[in-house]
DNA sequence: TTGTGTCTGTGACTATGTCACGTTTGCGTG
DNA sequence: CACGCAAACGTGACATAGTCACAGACACAA
């Protein structure tokens, strides 16, 4: 039986065959249906985890109840928080949650091991997600501390936007992903539909001018 | 001749031998003097960089010139901007100073290749560091997302102040370190020392009532 | 149709960031 | 020594963002 998995992802389909067949031997194939939590603060991972297919949102929740959306895992990629997590032996700082139906493999920390030690091409792939990661990380510093919200806000929308132009989002969606609040939001919606760059309804927004939004979002 | 340097940190000298001789045979030491920049924007790592002394200060620039601290790398600690180079291509989006002189071993790209492929306990310290790394910067993104500026810069003020209890830093420094304008720490700090918290002086604070800043630094 | 919970709107207020200056201080040099 | 200079610091006016306490509007189920 092939595990057809493998073959998905060029990183891993050019592994050497002995390579490949201890993934397949070892890993395991599971799936999550969207909304399910994956990780939680203080929560110990025991497995390392490649996504299939789906896309995991990361974010952050502070004591005070606002969150902020750290980056999202997507298919080929692999879960830094709980790879860090093996590999240091801490605990979780952030929530992972299913944001569609999600396929993912499990490996186990043992097989993970084994993994790193004898593929380079595996390590490479590992190293390869920790250093994507701290470079969104670094991005969303920048962001946070240093651009103006209409801007990040206008690029948000343009990413979440369907081929339709259409965000399916609540303000409150939208704030948490600035890490921002709700009014706030609900302002900045308020002034750009004004412009007529958008329409706004509930829990759904229209983009009527995206290259009006894109030059705000590329702006200085 | 033995190489000393490998004696100085547990996981290091905890190594088998071979591994330790790997190290010793390959890597360079260097030193580099308070202020030095040891990488910024754009430049490719081609070496992995162990600190051995002194403290190397890693920060984000923004295009206005606005800065902010994401950590420093002290003795035993790995720079993982460069190690992430290395390791996926990529160039480096943070610049890092030698805050005091810095002594400091570097690796050769090979070298560090085959101490990850062939050393368990060498890749440990590499992912350990990887992993404080994560941690620090969602640290940031925490902070500068949801938490008050007295409350940071009173942190701030702690983390920096020598056993008198005092800060050798400019208004300008300690905006850096919080991703924040000059002026606004000039207007905290004057509230701190209406309320009699600390003395200021040109480049330099002196804390009076570090308990009171704590309490501060600590609240919800 | 009438609740009920979610989503959104709003005004008043506080906190933070920006801008354009002016002032003070330490220090080296003529 | 006096002068000039650059760095550090102060300040008011304004713009942007976040908080709080509500009030309304909508969607859907009973």
């Amino acid at each position: 039986m092939t595990e057809t998995w493998i073959e998905q992802f060029p990183d891993l389909a050019a592994l050497p065959v002995e390579d490949r067949r201890l993934l397949s031997a070892r890993a395991v194939e599971i799936s999550l249906p969207a909304g399910t939590t994956i990780f939680a603060p203080g929560i110990k991972a025991e497995s390392f985890i490649l996504v299939l297919d789906g896309t995991v949102r990361v974010q952050q929740v502070s004591p005070s109840g606002r969150e902020i959306v750290l980056y999202r895992v997507t298919g080929g990629e692999t879960c830094i928080m709980t790879t860090a997590c093996l590999l240091s032996g801490d605990a979780i700082s952030a929530e992972g949650i299913a944001e569609t139906d999600v396929s993912a493999v499990a490996l186990p920390k043992a097989a993970f091991e084994e993994a790193i030690a004898r593929s380079p091409g595996f390590r490479r792939l590992v190293f390869a997600d920790y250093s994507n990661r701290i470079s969104d990380l670094m991005h969303v510093v920048e962001e946070v501390a240093f651009e103006r919200l209409d801007k990040r806000l206008a690029q948000r929308l343009l990413d979440l936007a369907g081929p339709d132009g259409a965000v399916s989002a609540t303000h409150q969606d939208l704030a948490t992903e600035l890490g921002t609040a709700r009014e706030v939001v609900g302002r900045q919606l308020k002034e750009l539909e004004r412009r007529g760059w958008l329409d706004r309804a509930r829990g759904r927004i229209a983009l009527k001018e995206p290259q009006r939004l894109r030059a705000l979002a590329e702006a200085d």
